[in-house]
DNA sequence: AATTGGTTTGACCAAATGGTCAAATGCAAA
DNA sequence: TTTGCATTTGACCATTTGGTCAAACCAATT
């Protein structure tokens, strides 16, 4: 790895940092320099712009969260054990914060997903295995579209929302964890109950 | 209706618009002016400062949703009957976009609730109503908090990430549209299937 | 008509902010 | 040691932005 490419990764660091905490009108070219521990000049040198390095944050981010949706087919797993996997999966992705900024973001600028989706796979891998299990009368009938929605929706909310939660629920910062802690199971649990025949 | 209160309205309405669409960092006293017509000098002249405005602004979101989580006492619907009425009444909310306001400005700054939660009722109504089905052996055991969670997770996040949705689910928006229509009757039909005996 | 008091505004200000640039720095090849 | 090239930086710039202020406006009262 080469000086530069080491700069560039602490560049890129700082960058995630301060977008995702404080949104893309909310983040300082300067405060990106300074946690990054270089002039601003330079970050310039290495990230054309203040666009230019968004951009690519939030790509990696989009990158990270994608190929999460993609996890229902190629396995001889029970469709339970699949939800199990997915909600257990997409709940450790969300924890680490980037949900809200992909969804800020997006809200900010819907362009930014346009593109993106124009040349992803053709289809949503999840629908369509809802939908053959609708088909084989294996869950209870189900619009195949609203389950993915109810899955994404008990998945990334609860991180999104934890500040509000977290307060009208009365929890100290350890009592919400302890409470977070099994929730990938129970919600797991809650969607199979609820689908199930 | 005076002269001034007129102007105020203006202003307020103004104001919300932008302040929920491009949130605290990217809204611009000088378009919130525009918008109500008036000079910037105008709107300093009736809210001091940016802050100030703001604060209105957000108090009036909160004022709007939390008495919305506390329709649970008080009537004699069944279980069912009062989960129906509650994602109804929330999806009709949420509908309004202002639940993305809220989440992300609480999460620019989290002492915006602090504050506010400290003065409000002793306990969530929700979460002691599902308690007593709970220890009445009415519905299957399920940790109230954790339904409180998944009830807000289902109704709140489709509004949110409505974006996100209509796209992957390659949906045009007048199928989104007739995709939400029957959201509320089916998130409530989903909540019940998976807590009911 | 003159006075008064609330309201409106154009002009202006200081600070913040994204971005530029020429000069300096460091480093590897010749 | 010198040359050449990528990297770094302090100084600087133009624009944006929240906020101020004195002067103008206007409706009601005297």
């Amino acid at each position: 790895m080469n000086e530069s490419t080491v700069t560039e990764e602490k560049i890129l660091q700082a960058a995630r940092l301060e977008f995702e905490k404080k949104g893309y009108n909310g983040t300082r070219m300067q405060v990106i320099a300074d946690v990054a521990g270089i002039s601003k000049a330079s970050l310039h040198y290495h990230f054309r712009s203040k666009d230019n390095l968004f951009q690519r944050i939030f790509n990696d981010a989009l990158n990270d969260y994608i190929p999460l949706v993609n996890t229902w087919k190629d396995d001889s797993l029970s469709w339970e054990e699949k939800v199990n996997r997915f909600t257990a999966d997409l709940l450790e992705f969300v924890q680490k914060g980037t949900m809200l900024f992909i969804i800020r973001e997006i809200n900010r600028n819907p362009d930014l997903l346009s593109e993106r989706i124009k040349k992803a796979k053709s289809n949503n891998s999840l629908v369509t295995y809802f939908e053959e299990l609708n088909n084989t009368g294996q869950i209870r009938q189900t619009d195949p579209r609203l389950l993915y929605i109810f899955l994404q929706s008990i998945c990334c909310f609860p991180a999104i929302n934890n500040q509000m939660f977290r307060k009208v629920l009365r929890l100290t910062d350890r009592q919400y964890n302890e409470l977070m802690e099994g929730y990938a199971r129970a919600a797991a649990s809650f969607i199979i109950h609820a689908i199930k025949k």
